[in-house]
This record gives structure tokens, sequence and C-alpha cells, in this order.
DNA sequence: TATTGTTATACTCTATAACTATA
DNA sequence: TATAGTTATAGAGTATAACAATA
């Protein structure tokens, strides 16, 4: 028997639901971190991806962070309009763009990196350095049990 | 300095990503879970809230959940249309509704909650009993955080 | 004047299916 | 036949503003 007198009753013993309003707590500190840039999470996941593997591809990069490649299609456009990201056919596969950041890319994506590590700092400040380190390696734990995307 | 060779390079230190893609895993394990049911995420949660204190009215029940005042009103129609949640003008402040769930309601909320433990068990097989406390021990850190959502 | 619930609306995210061009 | 990218579309979640009825 799952017995709770919380609030949300049968919800509090749900780890799927802390881990919810825990990534919305985040969601809407990140949202006050970029504010003023234009910058959305997928956006700024896109960007690091790209960074991290200069020349990689459309569906490389969704199939990193689980979006699908239907749905990266509009989100690449749009940071090929803002002039954050440069698309060229692979000489190896005409079939296929290559990635990598512009120079703005670059700088977005520095400076959105180091508001939301400033705005997380605040949102972490109860937390010592093993609690973090925990909370992420728990978490990273939790991301391995991850289906493909597409 | 905040240098990573992960492939999502800048993404890797920051918690809100983390909290992200682990809280996606635990969504789509609920949509398995729940399949056939008809039910959502939301829709639990409200069924969870309202069970734990019947006769609560719709505005509280957003103000506990973090669902904004106009997106109630869908839900709760969804739920009454579906019979699981009873409304009744509230005697006390006649512009006001409370809610109950319906037999059909608790039951289908003791299914879901079955269901989705069930999964969460499976999916969580890899963690000790202490390290799923200390998961959810520093995820209620977290949602304290949380600003009021209307 | 503030609050409860409502309507209308819009944007983002996510998902599917059908298409093209290359491999 | 399979893969990279595209288009069209639809559902769900979330946000704002303006309104009616009641407090």
């Amino acid at each position: 028997m799952t017995e709770t007198h919380s609030l949300v009753g049968a919800l509090n013993p749900l780890v799927g639901y802390h881990l919810r309003r825990a990534s919305a707590v985040f969601a809407a500190d990140f949202a006050a971190a970029v504010e003023g840039t234009g910058m959305r999470q997928v956006l700024i996941g896109i960007l690091a991806v790209v960074a991290a593997s200069p020349g990689i591809n459309q569906g490389a990069v969704g199939r990193i962070l689980g979006i699908k490649r239907a749905n990266m299609v509009s989100l690449i456009n749009e940071l090929i309009d803002a002039g954050m990201i440069v698309r060229e056919t692979d000489p190896t596969d005409r079939r296929a763009f290559t990635l990598t950041l512009s120079p703005a890319g670059t700088a977005m994506l520095d400076d959105c990196t180091r508001r939301i590590e400033a705005h997380e700092d605040q949102l972490l400040a109860g937390f010592s350095a093993a609690e973090k380190a925990m909370l992420l390696d728990l978490l990273g734990r939790i991301e391995k049990r991850a289906a493909p995307t597409d």
C-alpha cells in the first residue's frame, strides 16, 4: 500500500512526478537566464551539440538530443536565419548537410552558457558540491535508459 | 572555465539539461504504463490532487500542480465528460466549484498508480533504496524553488 | 477591488505519414 | 532497399488578455 498525506496524494511517491516538477523549475530559471536573447532550450541544445562536433549533420544532432528528423528542419532553419549556424552539403554524402557554428553562434552559446551556469549556481545554492555531483550521477543513470527517438 | 568533451558539449555540466532528459525518460515510461487507459500525466495529476483533498476547487488544484486557471477548464471538462470527476457549485462561495472523484475516477487513479509504480520500479531497478530516497530528497529541495504559476 | 471560472487565441513541442534525392 | 532531409499536419502543453459572476 502506498498511502500519502501530501497535497499531491498518490503522486508523492512517484519519481517521475518530482522529475517533472524539478525540471519545470529549471526551465523557468533557464527562461529568465536567457531572457532577451531569443534563445530557447532546444536551440541552445543544438548549438552546444554542433559546437562539440563541428561538421556533424542534422540527423545526428537530433539523435543525440532526442529530436525527430522532421522537427529538426525548422529548428535548424531558425538558427541559420539567425546567422548562428552554417549549413553546407557534405561532399562525401550529397544527401547530408554538415553544420558548424558561425562566430555569432559561438558567441551566443558562450553568452547563454555563462548566464545559465550563473542562474543554476543560484538555484543550487543550498546544495553541496557532493550533493550536486550525486544528483548529476543519478540523473545520468536514468538518462541511459532513454529509447532512441527516430 | 567549463570545458567538456561529451557529445552534448556545454550542456554536460548543466543540471537543467539532465533533469530535462531524465524527465523525458520517465514521461515515455509513464506513457507505456498507462497505454490504453486514455490517461495523460496532467489528468492523473488532477485526479491525485482531488483524491487527496476532496471538495477542493479548480483554482487550488491548478496552483498545486502549476497549471494556469485558463488551462484547467478544458482539463476538468475532459475528466467530467469521462465520468471521473464530479463538479458541484460550492455552497459557501457561488463563484467556485467543488471537485470530487467519482468511483470511476478513484478506480482509474488506483489502476494507473499501480501501473506507474510497477514501471518505475523497473526503470529504477539499478537504484538502491537509499539512492532512490536521495534522489527524491534532492528533487524535493529543487521543487521548493518553484514560483507560483498564476 | 479582488477572485473564480471562462473564452479566445497563439506559440512551442512533439508525433506521424508521405515525399525527394541520394546512397 | 535504406538513409538524409523535407513538407504537411495534428495534438498536447503552456502563455496572455479580456470577460462575467460573485465576493
